[in-house]
DNA sequence: GAATCATAAC
DNA sequence: GAATCATAAC
């Protein structure tokens, strides 16, 4: 099986990875992002796999799939807005988060992204994983399913968007062309001004 | 000019880049490592321009520059010490610095490197940057000058060495072969079982 | 030295 | 998708 597969895993055995999984019903799983791109990174899984193999793209056309998928994302965001507060004392509303697909996915299994739209994660690596989130290339979920003669739809265009565009810094608006490695510091920053440096920290010593 | 005379302008030029200058007197300026490679990575530079451009492992047949870079480090690794206790919370002995020369330096001004041995630096980024300080190609400052007929003086020998060598980690001894990305988690864990895991930490969230 | 880009093999 | 490796251009 190619790794194009990997998130089968979580649909089609329960047991499999389960300290990655957030939110289980009997339509779908919702399981944190191995590779993370931001604070907190989620992935909605439908659990059908006649739905778990469409393009994303076109499959919401499914209204019965697009309200389950809609009030999953509801609950998730709270969840995702309680932990923000709870583990990283990070206050923020809904729109923090963003929620879509991309328009040419790795991995073949139907999967949506909720994502915090700070960036900060050691995980993001390159301009592909800065620009699979920032550009056209991510299409909302409000969007979907997308009609016919959308550029989205063409995966040629979208991978040269993901490819090519600059990286444009989304606190700030500054773009950063190329220079990922330039980007990358900018956002640490941005973050630590905006959510650590708020705090003092005291160091206690633990004794053993 | 070539990036390989960056380190010039610290010699040069005294008011050039004060922030990074950890020290300096007459004969020698000590910077911190624009690009550190561990929690404390320092840089010495002799001054005198006649010695900068000469070969690491050579030009230390002269003894009077041996016993004053002898001098110095002695004094920069208790500055080093006391820093990693001060700011790091972290308890060594002088063990933990590595003081020595890259066999083939990429830098064309004489630096002797003084880091610490636990190779927790974001800036460590791949195998040759890891293996330039745990392999032979990192010769260390006792070693200095080697004599005629080392193979430490072939550079050739020491770029394989440096691109083929396995990355062993230097907590444990484990051989992660080519693994960079394995090894470099297991480093973040070695050095936060070692070190942060023993403290407790209370956040206080500051009134403004 | 850093950093961007392309390319296998999984 | 991740990760290793090689290769320009600075």
């Amino acid at each position: 099986m190619s790794f194009r597969y990997a998130l089968e895993n979580y649909i089609k055995n329960p047991s499999f990875e389960k300290e990655a999984r957030v939110y289980e019903d009997d339509k779908f799983v919702v399981i944190k992002d191995g590779f993370p791109k931001a604070t907190i990174h989620y992935l909605i899984l439908p659990k059908d796999l006649k739905i778990s193999k469409q393009n994303p793209l076109t499959v919401f056309k499914n209204k019965e799939l697009r309200e389950d998928t809609s009030k999953i994302i509801s609950q998730i965001r709270e969840k995702i807005l309680k932990r923000l507060r709870d583990e990283f004392n990070i206050e923020e509303d809904e729109d923090f988060i963003q929620v879509g697909v991309h328009s040419v996915p790795s991995m073949n299994n139907l999967h949506v992204h909720l994502v915090t739209r700070d960036f900060n994660s050691e995980r993001l690596k390159h301009k592909q994983h800065y620009n699979s989130f920032t550009t056209k290339f991510f299409v909302n979920f409000e969007d979907l399913p997308l009609r016919d003669g959308d550029e989205r739809l063409d995966a040629d265009t979208m991978e040269k968007v993901k490819k090519t565009s600059d990286q444009i810094c989304v606190y700030c608006g500054k773009n950063y062309k190329n220079k990922f490695a330039e980007l990358k510091k900018h956002l640490t920053q941005e973050f630590n001004d905006k959510y650590k440096n708020k705090k003092r920290k005291i160091e206690v010593i633990e004794i053993d």
